[in-house]
DNA sequence: GCCATGGCTAGTA
DNA sequence: GCCATGGCTAGTA
């Protein structure tokens, strides 16, 4: 251990920061990219979110579906996982407006 | 090099 | 629609 040398299970600072805050956000509750960039202190990295929520969110047990980009859209590519990230939330009741995006105004507080 | 953004402009109607 | 943004990681040497 006197070289450089990261375990494998060790995450970056900013890394850690952003699973924990994400790990965090509760059923029914919906936040942004750009806001959980903005919790973890660095307000552009939006798109590093998304790589973490893309790589890492089986491993650590992510509310994936629970993020959304700042338009209230669910920015998925997948069809089938967009399908998914809409029941999801439903199911845990958020409700979507006409054009399929969520009431970002509901969640500011 | 990745990535599921975000914000600003151009250009249409 | 364009493109600057950023922290990390895979993969090479």
């Amino acid at each position: 251990m006197n070289r450089e040398h990261k375990s494998v299970t060790q995450l970056a600072p900013f890394t850690a920061e952003v699973v924990q805050i994400l790990k965090e956000i509760p059923p029914g509750y919906v936040v942004t990219y750009g806001q959980v960039a903005r919790m973890a202190g660095s307000p552009r990295a939006a798109r590093q979110v998304v790589r973490i929520l893309h790589s890492m969110s089986e491993k650590y047990g992510l509310p994936w579906h629970r993020v959304v980009n700042a338009k209230g859209e669910i920015a998925v590519p997948n069809n089938d996982s967009r399908e998914v990230q809409r029941l999801l939330l439903e199911a845990e009741g958020v409700s979507f407006t006409k054009d399929g995006r969520v009431d970002l105004a509901r969640f500011e507080k």
